[in-house]
DNA sequence: GACTACTTATAAG
DNA sequence: TTTTATAAATAGT
C-alpha cells in the first residue's frame, strides 16, 4: 500500500526505516484504538524502537498490569509470578517458624497450656526451672561482682582519706611556713590552685558497676 | 476500508462484531509482525476478546518477559516490582519478629543472659516463676482429674464385678435346668452364644482419661 | 509534515 | 469461509 510494494524484510536505508517506523507505529496504534472501541477488547500493545524508545498504548479503563494478570491466569504462562512464589514461599516459612515460637513463648508463660498433655507440661516445668536456675545463678553473678565492687571501692576510699589528710596536713605546713616567712598572697594562692594536680590519684580498681 | 465506511463506535450487532474482530485482530498482528522486521522493532501485542479469549505477538527471539522489564525501565512505570517490594518488605518485617522472639526464649531458656542488665534479669525471674506457677496448677489439675478418673474406674469394675457374678450365676441356674429338663446340645449352644448380649452393660463414666 | 499513486485491509454480502 | 467493492494505510516524493 503505497506507491510501489516493498517486501516484508530489514529496510536497510536507515532513514527509511526511521520513517516507515514512525508510520507504521501510528498505524499500528490506530489500529488498536478501533479494535478497542469497535469490539470492545482489551488492548496492550508496546512497540520499542531498535534506538530504544517505547511507544505504548493499552485500552482504556484497564491498566497494564491487570491485563498482564489475566495474560498470566489465561495462558498459564508465569511472568513476575516465578520471582513471587520464592518470596511468599519463604514468607510462609518463617511465618511457621513464627507461630512455634509463638506458641512455645505463650506455653513458657503459662498461657494456652489447658490442652496440653501432662508430658508436655512436665517438660516445659523443666524448662523453666532450668531457665530460672541459670537466670538466679546469673543473679548471684552480678550480686557478687556487686559485693566486689563495693569492697574495691571502699579500699579505694580508704587510700583517697589517706593522701587527702596527707595532702591535708603537706598544705598546712607550707602555708604556716610561707606565713611564716612573709611570702605574698597571690604566690600562696597560686600554690593553692596548682596543689589538688600534685596528688591527682588515678583509680584503682577497673569500672566494676557497669550492669547494675 | 471496505464496502461502507464505518463510524469508530461499538459494532452493536454482536455476530458483525465478532467477525470484525477477528478480521481486524489478524490485521493487526500482520501489522506488528511487519513492522518487526522491517524496522527491527521490539513489539508485545496482547488482545482479550470480550469473550475473554487471548491472542498475543511477541517479536521472535525476544521474550514477552524482557519487554516488560525493559518497559519499567524505560517508562519508570513499576509493574511487578511494587509487588515485589510488598513481600520482601514483610520478609523484613516478619524476620524482626522472629528474631526478637528467638532472643527472648533464648531468655527464658536462660541462654545469652551474660550481658543482660540486673533489672531484666528480674523480670525474666518473675515471668519464669510465673509461668512456673501455672504450669504446676495444670500440673496439679490433671492430677486431680487422674485421681477422679481412677475412682470413678474403681467404682465401675465393682459394678461389673458384681453383674458377671449375677450373670454367672444365672448361666449356671439356667444350665442346671436345662440338664435336668433333657433339653438336647444345639438349644444349650444358641443360649450359650445369646448370654453376652443379654448383659452388657454401658460404661458407666464418660471417658475422663483423654490427656494422660 | 504533506501529497498521492498504489497497495492493503476490510465491511458487507 | 470467501468474495469484492471500497476505505484506509502507506512508500516514495
Amino acid at each position: 500500500m503505497g506507491r510501489g510494494k516493498i517486501e516484508i524484510k530489514r529496510i536497510e536505508n536507515s532513514s527509511n526505516r526511521q520513517v516507515t517506523y514512525s508510520k507504521r507505529r501510528n498505524g499500528i496504534m490506530k489500529k488498536a484504538k478501533e479494535i478497542t472501541v469497535l469490539c470492545d477488547a482489551k488492548v496492550s500493545l508496546i512497540i520499542f524502537a531498535s534506538s530504544g524508545k517505547m511507544h505504548e498504548y493499552c485500552s482504556p479503563s484497564t491498566k497494564l498490569i491487570d491485563i498482564l494478570d489475566q495474560y498470566q491466569k489465561t495462558s498459564g504462562k508465569k511472568l513476575w509470578d516465578a520471582k513471587h512464589e520464592n518470596l511468599s514461599n519463604e514468607i510462609d516459612r518463617i511465618k511457621k517458624e513464627n507461630d512455634s515460637m509463638q506458641i512455645e513463648l505463650r506455653h513458657l508463660k503459662g498461657e494456652d497450656i489447658t490442652s496440653l498433655p501432662y508430658k508436655e507440661l512436665m517438660a516445659l516445668e523443666d524448662a523453666l526451672e532450668n531457665g530460672l536456675t541459670c537466670v538466679r545463678a546469673k543473679q548471684m553473678d552480678v550480686l557478687d561482682m556487686a559485693k566486689k565492687n563495693t569492697k574495691f571501692l571502699e579500699e579505694d576510699n580508704k587510700q583517697l582519706n589517706f593522701i587527702v589528710n596527707q595532702q591535708q596536713l603537706t598544705y598546712e605546713n607550707v602555708r604556716e611556713h610561707m606565713d611564716h616567712h612573709g611570702y605574698h598572697r597571690a604566690a600562696r594562692a597560686d600554690f593553692n590552685s596548682q596543689m589538688p594536680f600534685a596528688f591527682r590519684v588515678q583509680p584503682m580498681q577497673p569500672n566494676l558497676q557497669e550492669r547494675m
